[in-house]
DNA sequence: CTCCTTGTATGAATTTACTAGTACAATAAT
DNA sequence: ATTATTGTACTAGTAAATTCATACAAGGAG
């Protein structure tokens, strides 16, 4: 499993990290029962600093998809993170951003809602 | 034209400003060659800094919407029915292309249509 | 028990975004 | 011309987010 940081996207290191770890995992790259490497070696690796990874693991492990063990390691655990589940978190983001856009334009809230719902029904009649 | 800023959105005071400007020129509630409040009195009124106010008539002036005239005013501009039916245009567009992506990440259409019914429900819930 | 390996708490440096205070500049009005 | 009215430049303060350096704590290995 390979990261690849960066620094001058503007989005935050840890961000980018944490996204990749869980594209891992949708993929099945990272599959349960794997060993993450330490946060010291990961942070040595990607010369960032181990509580930027700690906070990723952290985060992670807190979303139930990670599980870390003082003295031993970081481990994934059983998810249920699919393809599915990865790519609707993805899709979900970019609908934000389309609402917010749509709220600049000046439509409102109801606009938008009607917008999406002749949306949804237009592509459920395919 | 009343403006009505929440200070604990979290939202910047200058963006809730924009949008409530833009939706009035989308409704027609500012019509083309009127005259927008000044830059200090619709300070004073909303208890904020001249600079904010005038940071939002720069940024519309910039997008072509607004005019200002220094020792006269700001002005909204002859902001064409082509102009808001483009925007509408690229919404649609930028839909259908988060309908395409959606589809190619294996989604079927019931499943599109869910998540954009959920997706009305939560905007219009704001 | 002692040492090593692991994650973590704490605090600070840095950056960025937002807003405000004050002084200035340009145009209009007289 | 002079003054008033308007927008703007410049600077600083504040807050939040991000990342880091350092020291600490908990568990594992011998």
């Amino acid at each position: 499993m390979k990261f690849d940081l960066n620094f001058q996207s503007g989005i935050p290191i840890y961000i980018q990290l944490k996204e990749q770890i869980k594209y891992g995992m949708a993929r099945g790259h990272l599959k349960p029962g794997t060993q993450l490497p330490t946060v010291r070696k990961l942070a040595i690796d990607l010369r960032i600093n181990a509580n930027t990874v700690s906070r990723v693991y952290s985060e992670l492990e807190h979303e139930g998809l990670l599980a870390t063990r003082k003295g031993k390691g970081t481990f994934v655990l059983d998810h249920n993170i699919s393809h599915q589940r990865h790519d609707i978190e993805v899709l979900k983001t970019e609908m934000e951003n389309l609402v917010n856009k749509a709220r600049e334009l000046g439509f409102t809230p109801d606009e938008i809602s009607s917008l999406f719902s002749e949306w949804a029904k237009r592509v459920s009649d395919r």
